[in-house]
DNA sequence: GCATTTATCTACAAAATCTATAGACTATTA
DNA sequence: TAATAGTCTATAGATTTTGTAGATAAATGC
């Protein structure tokens, strides 16, 4: 489950993305724009900028602005910073192999397994998404066909393990 | 991130698709096979239990033995009680189309929207996994093929929204 | 310079959730 | 009827999440 933390991150990033560049908007008017608590967006927003997916200015006619245009600005990495890792097993952390503490046998690894490959399926739609794709087009979100129902999904090619 | 709880509910599953049909095993021998605390696993047990995964004998020479075969055993229902929806918003909940109190914008609905995907895409991989999988091949997994290297993944095809 | 505005920072607190433990109880078997 | 093994309810400790408080620092306009 996707944290407020999180959501209310990318909700700040999105309106952002919807001013002028080269504007500014206000903490409070992001706050209260996208019913998020202020002083928690306050934490939210440092974090993004430190992180350099925005920046700030001070005082007044201050706020803050997108440091990256919105086609650079993936789902993936908004969420590995604000939640960590963006995995289902500790032990998948992004790359790393290494394995879990209490890992005796197979059975685990098994099990481990499989979340490997939920964790490269979802990486591939969030490192597939962008800010951009939000804004441009209300029905679809990334690159990816959809055109399937919900129970009947088919395939999925190439699934990292 | 999955929980303590659902790991040991798979694990514990796999040790009762371990043994002999028709045999028992015991919480005590689970637990320490597993390295589970046992009276954490007596409640697992229990869920799984009331949930028709699994069936119990008391007494001597009681215990716990699967109820399904494992080939009827699916990752994604097993996850499902453990975890309720094993959905990344909370507002997605398995075919519910409802929205997030907090909704009030297209911008949110479109963080919904890739979020869906990502809900599809691990369903897909979890609802197509079940215990057998495990025990057949140490290295498979599920029918789902996977060859590719982990920061190229390419194409998903037919994820729902 | 001074007041106002706005972001920055550290600490803390309330609430929820996760993980686990305790202990009394019930059913089964020998 | 004693021993074994599952059942049930309550609770406690730890961690994480979510949010708040209050002081500080920088920029701007007058």
């Amino acid at each position: 489950m996707i944290s407020q933390k999180s959501k209310y991150a990318l909700r700040a990033l999105l309106a952002l993305a919807r001013i002028a560049p080269g504007e500014t908007m206000r903490i409070a008017a992001i706050a209260a724009r996208e019913t998020i608590p202020k002083k928690f967006l306050e934490q939210i927003l440092l974090d993004l900028k430190r992180a350099g997916f925005v920046a700030s200015r001070r005082g007044k006619h201050g706020g803050y602005l997108l440091l990256r245009s919105p086609e650079e600005i993936v789902f993936g990495d908004v969420l590995r910073l604000m939640e960590g890792p963006f995995v289902p097993l500790g032990c998948l952390s992004r790359g790393g192999n290494r394995p879990c503490t209490d890992c005796r046998d197979r059975a685990l690894c098994a099990v481990r397994r499989v979340f490997a490959k939920v964790a490269a399926a979802s990486d591939e739609i969030l490192d597939g998404t962008t800010l951009s794709d939000l804004l441009a087009d209300p029905k679809g979100g990334s690159a990816v066909a959809s055109d399937a129902s919900m129970g009947i999904a088919r395939s999925i090619s190439l699934v990292k393990m």
